[in-house]
Formats: C-alpha cells, structure tokens, sequence
DNA sequence: AACGCGGGGCT
DNA sequence: AGCCCAGCGTT
C-alpha cells in the first residue's frame, strides 16, 4: 500500500471517531439479520427514509424465521410506500431460504452472502464486514464518490471499467483487521463531508491532498455516463364497485409496482377525456354484459417515479351485477387495508376512502 | 453492457 | 427539472 493511500486510510478512521457522524438504529449491530435487513432496505434508499420501515420490520419479525415464516400479503403491506418492490419480494425469498437451507442461522462466509436473493456485491461486503468483520471493501454511491474526487478518477462510475477499478481501489484502501469500522466510516464520510452536493471542502480532514479539490473538478466527480429517458404514461383507474365491495388486482406483468395491487387499469397514450375514454372498446368490454354508472371523476393524479411520469385519474362506476371477466377480484371495500398498493393509490385512497362506500 | 425498477429530499 | 439515495436482477 503506497503511503497516500495510507494517509487516506488513518484520516478517514480519525474522522470517524472524533466526528461519530451519523446515529442509525443499526449501527454498531452485530446481529447478521438486523444488519441485512437494514441493507436491504436501504438499498437506493435514504437513511431517514428506510428507517421506520427498519424499526416496524424488527418489530413484526424479530428473526429471519418469523420473517419467512410471515404470510406475503403481509409482508408487503409492510413494505408498501418503500419503493423497488422487488427488493421485498427477492427479500421474502432469502429468509426462507437461510431458514430452510442454514436451520435459520445466517450464513458467515461471503459467498454464501453473496448468493442469496437481492443480495449483490455492495450488500454482500456490508453484512460480511458489519456483522463477521470479513475483509471485504463496500462500494456505494458514497464510495465511489469520496475515492473518484480523492483520487481524480474520472472513469464513469456505471461503466464496467469503473466498477472494476473502483473496486480494486476500494479493496486496497480497506485495512482487513478493522473492515467494519473502516466500511462505515467511508460511507458516513461520504454522506456527511463528501456529500454529492455543497460538499464541505474546507473543514475536510482530507481536503490538502484530494486531486479533485486541487484541480477544481469536485462538482464534476463523480462521472456518470447514464441520462434517462423519463416517459409519461395516463392511468385511467376504474373504481367499479358492487354494492360494498370492489374489483382488484395484483400486478403480475413485467411494469412497475409488481406484486402491488390495483384497480382495473385502462392505460392510454395520451390524456384522454371521459367521453372518449368511456366509448373506447377497452371501456365498453369491462361493462358489456353489466353495465356501470360513472359516479365520480377524480381530479389528476400525478407521481414521478425515477423512470416515468405517471398520471393517474380514478373514475368510480358503480354496477348493480358482477362483471362478466374473471381477471379481478371483487373484495370487501372494508378489506382494502389487507393489501399492498402503489403510493398514487395509497395517496387517492386517503383523500376519498369515506366517501367510496 | 444496458436497462428497468419507487419514492422522496434537495438544489 | 435534474440529481442522488448504504443497488440488484434481468435481458
């Protein structure tokens, strides 16, 4: 190890315990479930975001066999509003399997990390340093921002020569006796000194030495190659109801909000207005053979997801009969709280659910 | 190698 | 509006 890396190091320990940055539920845990969980959660996702879904996971499954024992539906109610819902399912699928295939006791070897469900290289190196202090360098958003402005790398952080040579520094700069502590104090300095905007330059125990800072290049780095193509989509959602009860679904198709439920989704191209929407054979199909009564229009919903724009407007039709399609169940309007569904629903269904039934 | 996947906070 | 957040799985 060259003597600047050194330096990087021993300052970033320092930091770490004069400064004690950030308070987390998790921190310091050693318990290996907690600590997946937490990462789990935690995965494209802010600290103080997560941490009450943190605090009501342990709460309901205080072990990774009451959690793959607990019932989907269930689950995902908890989950709901969190985002990435295929976390909580790939989630789901790693308990059972530590509970079946290790009698519940997490597995302590990184490979075996590394291969359950949901688990990648970033988490795979957290709950191996955190919770058996295994010699393995995390890499993530705050990672590879504190080593490319440190360092000057201007390599893109999502390319695959980027994940290889941040990687292979990372790993470098790792101290293997203290792997824990280091990994934490790399991402708490990330987050609270090396922020990705207003980093704070000048109180910066590493500020004399950081290439970036030298060569006025800490606005340009991290390099991301990526830009994202954001498309706008029109969500006509149908309330049909029958007496007290109402048509869902779960989403199965490859779209956003799988395993969340819905209502009957007519989706189109372009805003559309009721009177065209309600002539469109998609409409006519779902009432032929039991015809609705447009209740109530919905003011515009609008969500920006990462990816999409997504307008959302509800149209409650009632029907005196069940609808002649088999693809949705007709649950109880009182039962709407057992299932999981998207924040434009969970939004909608707060303003208006006394006014439904 | 590129893409899709939520929701929220900050600028 | 754009960027980022304790990334991962699929294609």
């Amino acid at each position: 190890m060259t003597a600047s890396r050194l330096f990087f190091t021993e300052k970033l320990l320092e930091w770490n315990r004069e400064a004690n940055s950030r308070n987390m539920p998790w921190k310091g845990e050693k318990n290996p479930y907690r600590i997946w969980l937490s990462e789990i959660i935690l995965q494209q996702t802010r600290v103080e975001q997560g941490w009450p879904y943190y605090e009501r996971f342990i709460q309901h499954y205080p072990t990774v066999t009451d959690l793959a024992q607990a019932p989907e539906e269930e689950v995902f109610r908890l989950w709901q509003g969190l985002g990435y819902y295929a976390r909580c399912k790939n989630m789901l699928a790693a308990a059972r399997e530590i509970t079946d295939q290790y009698q519940g006791k997490f597995p302590d070897q990184y490979d075996q990390i590394k291969a359950l469900k949901g688990i990648g290289p970033y988490t795979a190196a957290a709950v191996a340093s955190f919770a058996f202090n295994l010699p393995h360098a995390v890499l993530d958003g705050n990672v590879y921002r504190v080593l490319a402005r440190y360092f000057g790398i201007d390599t893109p952080i999502d390319s695959t020569a980027g994940k290889k040579q941040f990687g292979e520094l990372a790993q470098a700069l790792l101290p293997a006796a203290a792997a824990a502590e280091y990994n934490q104090s790399i991402m708490d300095f990330g987050a609270v000194v090396c922020k990705p905007q207003q980093p704070t330059c000048n109180d910066c125990p590493l500020n004399r030495k950081c290439i970036a800072r030298q060569q006025q290049l800490v606005a340009v780095l991290p390099v991301k190659t990526k830009k994202l193509q954001i498309k706008k989509r029109y969500f006509n959602y149908l309330l049909v109801t029958l007496e007290d009860n109402i048509y869902i679904r779960k989403r199965t198709e490859n779209d956003i909000w799988q395993n969340l439920h819905e209502f009957i989704l007519i989706e189109t191209d372009e805003p559309t207005d009721i009177t065209h929407l309600q002539a469109a054979p998609a409409f006519q199909n779902i009432f032929k053979s039991s015809p609705g009564t447009v209740e109530n229009i919905s003011a515009p919903f609008k969500q920006q997801l990462t990816h999409q724009t997504i307008h959302t407007r509800f149209i409650t039709v009632a029907v005196k009969k069940p609808l002649a399609q088999q693809d949705w169940m007709l649950v109880p309007g009182t039962e709407l709280n057992n299932y999981a569904f998207p924040k434009t629903i969970t939004s909608f269904l707060q303003q208006h659910s006394m006014q439904l039934f």
